[in-house]
DNA sequence: CAGTGGTCTAGACCACACC
DNA sequence: GTGTGGTCTAGACCACTGT
């Protein structure tokens, strides 16, 4: 019943951001129960919850779909200006990164795709759907689409790999230019059904457009970000 | 009590979605009060609140404290890489953009800020706060530490402009390079503060580096923005 | 099965904004 | 003042996880 300087739920808040930060409660450790977390402070659930979600905000601790709530771990370093593939830069920052292909289909381009492939719609481009972990814990959608008559046969090669690495050795391609658009948003249901989280949560979208060396596009990704899952970094020079 | 395909919430949800992107709600409109919307779908506040934060989640409504819910405005477009000053790419975009300065005190430096700017801990750097907005509504805090020895008299100066353009003309100096590291966190309780917004809310953590052409660090600074006032656009070549 | 989080009801009082 | 969102109580049932 106090009424003090502070609200329950910052208080609680303030009391777990004291316990991860101490190191008392570390990365994966699971927190008790919503229940347990309210007997133990006299408080409803939903202020307890109120607390957690609090928490889950600020990116210091996560939930697993009717599991429970976790410490999160550090975040990934993601840094564009370095070029480097994400198999690449998850494992350097000692993580062990792992690939899923989802889904994978020749779609007709529609308006929008068509502009700026600069094809005529309906043309077939390749779609690629994935699903991108570190230590097992999904943190990023991919929804990739390529232009396959700049690159044959890719749609038979193995996916679930690095497409950097991928173009550099078998076409030759290299990357010359990209576009990049960041917004912090809500995940969209269907990426947050695919990382396996409720709707609605923070997520980091990401666009990018590659370009090849004469300014042709040669692939165009949306990607859904974990809010918590990563840190971009970019070095500019100029100007 | 219909217990059908959808949550509740989640229906409510999709209603006002709907109705932003049909037009039928503009940017700056307030939405019915909550316990309106509460009547009016037969729900209760907690249902009510938790569609209307998914929304703000989204980014496609806001809140003034205890004022109600509004329509967000589109985001402002940060482009790092045409090193322009706020104040320039806010105009050019059709916002009126304002810049307010909180506090602005000498503070001497901690071991950390003295590795940054290779100075001896202890030396006195400009601490520079303060808040950006556009079109009157808050939406960027700004903590900027500088290295006044390189800079002589510069807390003289007017500094609720640009500083970029500042040190172009009275100091000669200009930016060569930077660092920046993008972070998707809940603000920090004094940045949510100055922003009237409630604690908690996701937001963006921008931290910058400025060097001078030889690589001293001329200024540093740490950026609290509104998760749903900008999108960062960034144009990189290489490789 | 029991335990967990996810959703929801039906209220309550408070602090602050606006008139 | 009245009306707003901000916080909180004390329950409930559901869907899913892990045994």
């Amino acid at each position: 019943m106090q009424k003090a300087n502070e609200n329950q739920y910052l208080q609680l808040h303030q009391h777990y951001h004291y316990l991860i930060q101490q190191g008392a409660l570390k990365a994966g450790d699971k927190l008790p129960s919503e229940r347990e977390i309210g007997e133990q402070f006299s408080l409803t659930r939903i202020t307890v919850r109120q607390a957690l979600q609090t928490l889950e905000a600020d990116g210091l601790i996560y939930r697993m779909n009717r599991k429970g709530w976790f410490v999160s771990p550090p975040t990934l370093s993601y840094n564009p200006s370095k070029w480097q593939s994400f198999v690449e830069y998850a494992s350097s920052q000692g993580f062990t990164p792992n690939t899923e292909v989802l889904n994978q289909t020749l779609v007709p381009a529609d308006t929008n795709m068509a502009n700026v492939f600069q094809i005529s719609k309906g043309t077939l481009l390749l779609h690629l759907h994935r699903r991108r972990s570190v230590d097992g814990r999904p943190i990023l959608i991919e929804h990739i689409y390529i232009n396959p008559c700049l690159l044959p046969n890719i749609e038979h090669e193995e996916l679930s790999q690095s497409l950097t690495q991928l173009l550099r050795r078998n076409y030759g391609e290299t990357y010359h230019s990209m576009d990049l658009s960041f917004k912090s948003t809500a995940l969209p249901t269907t990426a947050a059904a695919d990382l396996g989280i409720p709707t609605g949560l923070p997520g980091l979208h990401i666009q990018r457009t590659n370009y090849r060396p004469d300014g042709v596009v040669l692939e165009l990704d949306y990607e859904y970000w974990r809010h918590d899952a990563v840190t971009i970094e970019i070095n500019m020079k100029g100007e």
